[in-house]
DNA sequence: CCTTCTAAGTTTAGTGCTAAAGTCTTCGAG
DNA sequence: CTCGAAGACTTTAGCACTAAACTTAGAAGG
């Protein structure tokens, strides 16, 4: 993934200023939506330098992390091909190839042709790679507790609903020609 | 940016399956906290493939938005410097030289030498690169209001409240070297 | 069988990024 | 002055990604 590891700049406006900001230069602009939508990008860019000098700490890229991920929810015996695997992780097949090369060569999966259908690839989890996984994934719940540490339970609750709606929105609609959501279903 | 125009597959799991395989696979999960960090995840990937299609269609990347924005936010005159520009993006200044070239070429920013300070350069926007901004923005806006169409306006202000209050957390403190957040001031 | 079609991966060419080395102005100390 | 050091980009080398062309195994039809 190789995300900068530098985080964006002490210069870089408050959330505040830069609704102001939006605000005087134009003005059909809401600025509760704008408050969630902004707070929404900014957060996960932080979360992401985080979670990126995390994994650094294991030796690993954010990129090997998110592979990894996939594998283990997949379930035992932790198999999928090299296309599957693009789908659910947004990259294309090319992509794939070259991320397997790299991970099988670090001893993190393994790749092999399956015997029934010689077309197919099977891209296996290795003992290794599920060590790594678990380690990743000791230090990110760690850190995922630590950053909602301010909120009571209630206020996770809420704030979990209210995200899960919002994905719904997202998940089931897509921005038509003018851009506008529409209902898929 | 240049991010792919895929979504994530079909067959990726649904957000509660992901959280119950999760949970199979490493007991000392918390499912409130992972059902925010996960949705919040998946949130973000899904925004930023509908913003990246919506200024496609105007003809820019993802990434010259994103310099537009930084531009026009900084107020009249709507210059800086690319090291500024650098830090407030997050990205390297040799990757913000050649990105400003690029929108030099295209006639969205100008690139001119400081002449109090030979060594300085500003990056100041063009008026198209202004018309642009203001067209992917009235997108963008738009396409915002719908993200949040299902939601209340107490609903709005309560989500933007605690998303504001986690990324106090995450702006105000960085993880030590154990990964633990800490406090800095 | 033998041809054609399709699906799954891989390879190639080109883009955009990072890290690190290089250039050119300006500033400060002798 | 002038030399050294620092600051602000730019350049170079190398990596990871996309799009598109290519390869090969299995499926479908005559």
């Amino acid at each position: 993934m190789s995300e900068s590891t530098e985080e964006p700049g002490p210069s870089e406006p408050s959330l505040d200023e830069q609704i102001a900001a939006y605000q005087r230069e134009f003005r059909d602009l809401d600025p509760q939506v704008e408050q969630v939508v902004s707070a929404l990008g900014r957060l996960n860019r932080r979360m992401n330098v985080a979670y990126g000098r995390q994994v650094a700490a294991l030796g690993i890229s954010n990129a090997e992390w998110e592979v990894l991920k996939t594998l283990v929810l997949s379930g035992s015996p932790y198999r999928l091909g090299p296309g599957e695997l693009a789908k659910r992780l947004g990259l294309t097949p090319a992509a794939m190839t070259h991320r397997i090369d790299r991970m099988a060569g670090e001893g993190l999966v393994t790749r092999d042709r399956d015997e029934n259908n010689r077309v197919r690839v099977i891209v296996e989890l290795t003992d290794e790679g599920r060590t790594k996984w678990l380690e990743a994934m000791r230090m990110a719940s760690d850190f995922e507790e630590d950053l909602l540490q301010d909120l009571s339970g209630d206020e996770r609750g809420v704030l979990g609903e209210l995200l899960v709606r919002l994905l719904r929105r997202v998940e089931h609609a897509q921005p038509d020609a003018g851009g506008r959501l529409t209902d898929l279903d």
